[in-house]
DNA sequence: GCCGCAATGACGTCGGACGTCATGGGCGCT
DNA sequence: AGCGCCCATGACGTCCGACGTCATTGCGGC
């Protein structure tokens, strides 16, 4: 490592807090010596190391990340999310980001690919391809579920395999990479004893790109639709991550008819 | 942990790729009895066997960020990131974004916060607070030299200081948590020579929200925005993680009658 | 019965994270 | 000049875990 980052960070943070090494050291239950390297790049820390110190630190969680990163560790995750909407100023912009999207669609999702927001155009939609009399309890406002369970999207799915595949795929992956998420290991644990579900393909060849196609089709209404994934904030950025914006435009020229003439 | 989710994931790809633990082992010189363990969760890998075996496996750069991210480690970045925007459909989908927003602006950056595509409201925002004429060559193009050089947009810029704050701020975070970017570091370099910009507050209090605001001034035209970031993709697949979005919106009636008006 | 494959037991090496104690040097204060 | 405070650093030591070698056992298939 060129400049090793995590050694200029943590002196920068112990200046702010103006902590003496010794001082740090002591609260954080670590010897001087130690510290003393780890400030000056001569010693690396382990991961549970970064975590002592930032907590003596009382850094916020960003913060904490920003410093697992910057010593090659994996940043953690927080069950919380929901209230980082209760950020005035991040609420109306995504109202806004939304209202700006119609009359396409746009959904809000959490982490668990809940739906918490959802425009205009997007209730449209749904209101058109699912059938609300017998949709289970739960599975219009998950997006994993109204994909995957036989009362949601799921009739309406004219390529239903690669949609299903491709949610599988990401829910997968993102249970691999934050093992911590129980409620998301839960949710892909249940939706994998949905039927027909264990017999989509296993890891698919190498796909994943962040847009994909959407064929629905129910009596006379028929749409395709590609959508793409935008998330809160930038990929470092830890604040509010775990926001996802699914936005769906018409991917020919019948579709854009069919949803400018509603 | 309750699953060890990277055992799982090699043993999926080891059988994906039709090889035997003897002959992954070899091929990556490994030895079979570590590769063993690995797969039973008994040892845990350090992060070159992480990229050892994923090489050997000749994963995608995306599959070895999960791996990584499984185990516990920080994700690699590449450098590429252009090519990404090849793929005519995500660069049909930022099209329409980008398209969406009008009237008001929205700009694509990647991540040296390089515009790569700006809408028709950003280009007027631009012309209108931007000085044409004694702009520096590569400051119209790039949104941290726009902000922080004194020929950008900072005559303009009525909270100039917040606004640079907050810009140097992710900056610095930015090279922090990725420190093999060498292009964004020089950067960082760069800008921290621009005149005034050593004055700017140090670490700022636990600020960092993804939206901000932005007062622009010049002559007898005035805006007041707010801004909101948002990348392409979910934050754990780095397929195009590192384009940007950066959206404004109106953050008053006045501005808002300013937009509609031109 | 033989073979490919995976698991696992016993044992070893080694590097690095982290500890303890002691020393020396810079800087401000009186 | 003298005294504290803060930091770096030398010379040790401990300990754990990543990873290696060799041998053994158990499994399913031709």
């Amino acid at each position: 490592m060129t400049h090793d980052a995590f050694a200029g960070l943590l002196k920068r943070w112990r200046a702010a807090r103006r902590l003496s090494q010794e001082q740090l050291a002591l609260e954080a239950g670590v010897s001087t010596r130690h510290l003393s390297f780890l400030e000056t790049g001569k010693s690396k820390p382990s991961r549970e190391m970064v975590l002592r110190l930032t907590a003596t630190l009382a850094l916020a969680l960003k913060e904490r990340n920003v410093m697992l990163a910057s010593a090659g560790f994996a940043p953690i995750f927080t069950a919380r999310s929901l209230e980082s909407l209760e950020l005035a100023p991040v609420r109306r912009a995504i109202e806004l980001l939304l209202q700006k999207q119609e009359p396409y669609g746009a959904v809000l999702f959490d982490r668990c690919w809940n739906v918490l927001r959802m425009n205009e155009g997007a209730a449209r939609l749904m209101g058109c391809f699912l059938d609300p009399a017998h949709a289970a309890p739960g599975v219009a406002t998950n997006l994993v579920r109204a994909i995957l369970h036989p009362s949601g999207l799921r009739p309406a799915l004219v390529n239903w395999v690669e949609v299903a595949q491709v949610a599988l795929e990401r829910l997968e992956r993102e249970c691999a990479t934050e093992p911590t998420d129980e409620a998301r290991r839960a949710l892909l644990e249940e939706v994998r004893c949905y039927p027909g579900v264990d017999a989509v393909g296993p890891i698919a060849p190498e796909g994943g790109a962040p847009t994909s196609l959407v064929h629905l089709k129910r009596g006379r209404d028929e749409a395709r639709l590609f959508t793409m994934l935008t998330t809160i904030g930038t990929p470092l950025d830890v604040t509010a991550q775990e926001l996802t914006i699914e936005s769906y435009f018409p991917a020919d020229e019948a579709t854009e008819r069919w949803l400018q003439g509603r």
